[in-house]
DNA sequence: CCGAATAACTAGAGCGTCTAGGCATCGGAG
DNA sequence: CTCCGATGCCTAGACGCTCTAGTTATTCGG
């Protein structure tokens, strides 16, 4: 039983949202059922992350909600990325790839 | 002036003074100075974040210290990677892949 | 002589994620 | 028909880590 990795770098998690929300938009059930699809199943995102965080980017302006239904029929709150919310995905994937570039460096000393 | 990315996302500092210090023992100053350097002067760790990290990285045993001088004569602490440390830092290492490669994963979603 | 760099440390703020709940609806198993 | 798990939204509070902003002391160069 191989145990998916849950808990996630902060800071990390804003990027995951609004990437799987540039896909199309959804509801925040359906948000962490698409990170954890689309990672392979190695990304377990908490439900009291999620709507904080969801709350957090909301206020920010880089998605914007309206309730509505699912296919299956049941209420949601839909969410959808804003332009600045898509600028805000290039500015957070940038800032990882650097980080990311930096830890390599550093791994990489002999 | 590009300036450097100072913020690092929690739970990598770890990971990169673990790694600083498997190159050879070293003073907490001395840590700061060294992954700047070897992250191309990317990573600029704050004084007020490395202390209390080595503090509660010497609590769980994985690294050892002891007051000696430096080179230049001056007083410092120096610290030493333990065996446990050693694991810990694969561990680490191990972590950030899989996190990594799950980022990746997600970000190739189309 | 004085400021910058080296060296160690602390208090407290700030932030984000997690744990652990609550609530409601729906479908399927028994 | 009943109960449980999955879907769906949410909150409070704990927790952990990093940062800001200080303090203290020594050394070196100009």
């Amino acid at each position: 039983m191989t145990e998916p990795k849950a808990d996630l770098l902060q800071g990390t998690l804003d990027m995951l949202i609004l990437k799987a929300l540039s896909l199309g938009p959804l509801h925040g059930y359906g948000v962490i059922q698409r990170i954890h699809q689309l990672s392979g199943e190695m990304l377990a995102v908490e439900q009291g992350s999620l709507y904080p965080a969801l709350y957090r980017i909301e206020q920010r302006g880089w998605v914007k909600s309206r309730w509505g239904t699912t296919e299956t029929g049941r209420r949601a709150k839909l969410y959808t990325l804003t332009r600045a919310g898509e600028k805000q995905l290039a500015v957070e994937e940038d800032s990882w790839d650097r980080l990311a570039l930096a830890i390599v460096k550093v791994r990489q000393a002999t």
